[in-house]
DNA sequence: AATATCTATCGTATATTTGCGATATACAAT
DNA sequence: ATTGTATATCGCAAATATACGATAGATATT
């Protein structure tokens, strides 16, 4: 029983589905706004501002960072979280791209 | 142990978290580009042009219904399946308005 | 009425995701 | 060296998602 095939699919259809799993959850929604109204924080700064235990919000910042779309520098003992931008330019045209092709039934 | 705490997040956060989930499988992504190409087209036709059963075919079309993304209406013993425009459009904007705000660092 | 066709749903197995506390790691300050 | 602060990772439990075959339902056709 061969499972998950999500192989089977081309690069493209693997692409965008990867870029959407990681706005699949809203607590990764809300990280990557906090980002976007800070500018740079860090991994505590946005723990403060979710309902969720700091090590929930690390692995929430590493499925975002794995998916490319924000950046963690360390600084210190501290980590400077940002959002990649030309990451989220090109995951907005792909997402575009896909949504704008709109159907006339 | 209170599990999922997608609720505590505002509707906005839930409502993106959402259509992005339903663009989280390859699978579904080839769906409505399929849907985009032929305008309108049966479940039957889809199946045979992903590697996937008819049942896990059926489910995936379940999920862009729910999602909203898509529309099923009912023709004869067939199932007449197209994109919904009017959700696909919102659904493009929330998502561009979430990426369009870029940071600058 | 019987049959064929198309789709949805049920039951089940496995995989993945979500969440937390506890712990480890990394650095700064004392 | 020790302590404090910040973050990541580990181990585990619970929830969801993915996939299939089997079956049920709905409607044409014979």
């Amino acid at each position: 029983m061969a499972y998950s095939k999500k192989e089977l699919f081309s690069s493209h259809e693997v692409e965008i589905s990867k870029i959407a799993k990681a706005l699949s959850h809203p607590a990764r929604v809300k990280i990557l706004n906090i980002l976007v109204d800070m500018n740079v924080c860090m991994c505590g700064d946005i723990v403060e501002l979710l309902p969720l235990s700091q090590s929930t919000v690390s692995q929430h910042l590493k499925e975002l960072k794995l998916a490319g779309l924000v950046k963690g520098e360390i600084d210190g003992p501290k980590v400077c979280y940002c959002i990649d931008t030309k990451a989220i330019n090109k995951a907005k045209k792909l997402i575009d791209k896909l949504l704008s092709n709109v159907c006339k039934c």
